[in-house]
DNA sequence: CGGTATCCTCGAAGATACTG
DNA sequence: CAGTATCTTCGAGGATACCG
């Protein structure tokens, strides 16, 4: 028992959303924004509404699947609604960002912003084949 | 040559960095601070510079391979320094930001904001065992 | 048009043991 | 103290084909 003293009685505390346990409120955002392409699609939708294809043809490197499953995280997660306007094919659905999305707003744009810095000294811009 | 103009002809512009395309700004700051870990080390790095074990500490989660793969690719990217203060073990290793690094605060202040806003919402704070 | 279904690859991350 | 070495698992994301 003497050698509780040696311990590391610092209590850490995380936070706890659904059995999901997170070290920092940084993980909690990255949780919502984080993996390869929630960032461009929540950037592009940050405008305004936008249709499956339209935003296919803002990202001509990712897969219809990858893309549909990213949209309905969103959309699991309250950041991005999705609304079909017709019955019959061809199909017309919108995405658009909840009032939850927008808050995510101005970060988007920092993200944006910074990217942008680095890429003024580090990248060159091409035009996709 | 006449279905030329049915073709999409909006020219797709996109960054390239070394071999690496980023169809927007978005994800040259997200390959930079993107992942499980990178915000959490360098958010506990913002208020100066750490030693190995006391980040560890602050991460109860994370393995120590991750958190050494984690911190050589930061390093790698120039956005923290690795400094080794002794020669013979027990080894004095310090982590701090670059100033390169540093120009990332305001952001990583964002995202802890927001995700901290989630959670006061969503989370519960728990004691970690 | 706006997706699913199926199968597959690959890298991030973890578990555990060991070391200068 | 601050890692590395090995092995393994797991899930994000990709390729391709098909569907209402």
């Amino acid at each position: 028992m003497d050698s509780i003293k040696f311990m590391d009685t610092r209590a850490k505390e995380v936070y706890k959303i659904q059995d999901k346990f997170y070290p920092c409120s940084t993980s909690i955002t990255m949780d919502f924004i984080g993996g390869k392409w929630k960032t461009v699609i929540l950037f592009y939708l940050k405008d305004g509404c936008k249709r499956y294809n339209e935003l296919r043809k803002e990202m001509p490197m990712v897969t219809e699947r990858t893309l549909s499953l990213q949209l309905k995280q969103l959309e699991d997660d309250g950041v991005i609604r999705r609304e079909v306007h017709t019955l019959k094919p061809p199909l017309k659905v919108e995405y658009s960002l909840t009032d939850f999305g927008k808050s995510l707003i101005p970060l988007l744009e920092m993200i944006a912003q910074w990217g942008r810095d680095v890429a003024k000294d580090k990248a060159e811009v091409v035009t996709m084949p």
